[in-house]
DNA sequence: CTGAAAGCGCTTACAG
DNA sequence: CTGAAAGCGCTTACAG
């Protein structure tokens, strides 16, 4: 036993598969395969090696073990600003679903720029993939990436390169279905308010629901850019709710820009939702079905996103398939009462 | 260079030391001393090697230097529902600061139960370190963590027992703040919202309020329990606002359940807020200053709490000190209309 | 300042 | 089914 008792030292002695050999009686190769998937051990001396572990506290380091197996056991999520509910929420089904597939997850927060180092300093700690999430990365980055021979996939975003997997709601047909679904409540000066114009996110959700309005004759009427922020949602709404025609309905990228039309629609213009304008957002975040929004909304099923994409990185690890594919996983729009949905009682 | 070319396998050959030491014409050591802070290395040799390696595209394998060194310099996060804005905002911060520190953050996501099982696959994976980011743990399992040896910290709540260091906001003296706000804005009827009874914050919060109400000949009037959800707290509010003496100021213990006591207050019971009734929550949520709410809260310095908790395990991984502390960070309360601020224009 | 050698804690063919 | 030995990619006294 590596029992270093110098002075102030008062950690606990490390315990390590030598130890527990010792005290069970076989080698360590033994205490390796009892705690290693599927090899051979004879019941006996499973038993024996657990006992011996059970009573020195034994836990296989599993960065050891990286070293010689080639798998660390370890995702890599690069995401970004968690104030948005959205990618908050994400990120946690994320982290759920690769600790349930017995993995860890390692977190880095993105900064806009100079991510380089970032990724850098990902595949110093030999992760086995890593998850883009929300994530915009500099081409060149995302090539270094996937040249690096790691499963990689982005979440909510793809790169211009063709390179790399991705997994996204259907922004396309959900932008059609909110066309739809305000051309259904009889709206007919449609405006829009963009996300961040950078994000393939945004461009979808636009050019789906401009192209269903132009499918019915109808087009965007105004339109301005919200950056996916609360504030900047505001800033946009006030610009097309100014004087001149206005708009019977807004269609926001996202609910964060969704709530500040809302209310300044309301609180601003004194305009009665959904009356005299109808607002729906993006995203289902929770505030959505606050009493004081009852914000439609379309939902993005970020439980069938994520496991998806973790499917897509575990089956490129065990080898099985390597085309790079765009996955889009189906939205469910969400009507409530900002676009006329009359308010479920409970 | 240990290239395996073999058949499917199309992943790029990785690149040791070894091959660096090679093609820089100097021994492992040499490369090894060039990637190690402080070590003894000529600046020649230094820049043969940093060459190599940049030709190589080298990148030392963390996870082997950790085998040596003894520390992996991961710190492991164990985090809850992140749908609450306050802890993916906590989480994001923690995040942010390791990342800066040059550290790597593992991010686990723990059950209300079964804990005892994330905490030993934290440990397999020799973190340096961990964070519980409002996370109770079971007495015994918190035990196993501070006996471990590894450094650990709680943000946001504290463990019953002295062993664990914790960092929380002020939570006693906030709450006597928010009386000392009620107080002030001439409210006398006073109703409490408790977010989950089992923790410590909701307890903090809701002694302090109390303990300053009586200073000034004052008692809560009505209270409830919300447990800090938003449905919780509707349910909570609509009970304070039953048949009787309506109280005239709601402090609830969170703000999530802060909205939704104002919610039903102005839509279901057709209350005029501050006018009827004041209402303050706790967390100064984004939410909070959007305009549909406005609803004053108390902000918790995130920064500055998640700054302290690292700091501290950095200091005990040095080896600094070893005493278990109970940091208690000061809050700011954010006045807002729901308690008669009058609007900012900006 | 530098290199050869031993070691960190594990796994994995290879014989038996 | 089991053990001895070599190896994973690094670092670190130890001599020089």
């Amino acid at each position: 036993m590596t029992r270093k008792q110098n002075g102030m030292d008062n950690r606990i002695a490390k315990v390590g598969s030598v130890d527990v050999a010792k005290l069970a009686g076989v080698s360590r190769s033994a205490v390796s395969r009892t705690f290693t998937e599927g090899a051979y051990v004879s019941a006996e001396t499973r038993q024996k090696v657990l006992r011996a572990a059970e009573m020195l506290g034994y836990r296989p380091n599993i960065l050891a073990r990286s070293l010689t197996t080639n798998r660390t056991h370890i995702l890599g999520i690069i995401t970004t600003d968690l104030i948005n509910p959205f990618y908050a929420l994400l990120l946690q089904e994320c982290i759920e679903r690769i600790q349930d597939k017995g993995l860890a997850a390692f977190v880095l927060r993105a900064a806009e720029t100079d991510n380089d180092e970032l990724i850098s300093r990902l595949l110093s700690y030999q992760v086995d993939g890593v998850i883009l999430a929300n994530t915009k990365l500099a081409s060149r980055t995302a090539l270094d990436l996937a040249n690096s021979g790691k499963p990689v996939v982005t979440i909510n975003r793809y790169v211009d390169l063709d390179e790399i997997t991705s997994v996204t709601c259907d922004n396309e047909e959900a932008g059609a279905q909110v066309a739809d679904h305000l051309i259904a409540i009889g709206r007919k000066r449609i405006a829009f308010i963009a996300g961040d114009p950078d994000t393939s996110s945004s461009r979808d959700r636009e050019r789906g629901f401009k192209q269903r309005l132009a499918e019915h004759g109808l087009k965007v009427q105004r339109e301005s850019i919200g950056f996916y922020t609360h504030d900047g949602g505001a800033a946009a709404a006030r610009m097309l709710l100014s004087p001149g025609t206005k708009p019977d309905a807004i269609f926001a990228a996202n609910d964060l820009m969704g709530f500040a039309a809302l209310d300044v629609a309301k609180l601003e213009f004194g305009l009665r939702v959904p009356d005299d304008i109808a607002i729906i957002g993006f995203d289902n975040a929770m505030a959505a079905d606050w009493p004081a929004y009852r914000l439609s909304s379309v939902d993005q099923n970020i439980p069938r996103m994520v496991d998806v994409a973790i499917e897509e990185i575990l089956s490129r690890l065990s080898g099985e398939r390597s085309r790079t594919r765009h996955f889009r996983i189906a939205t469910n729009l969400v009507a409530r009462e900002s676009t006329g949905a009359t308010k479920m009682k409970d």
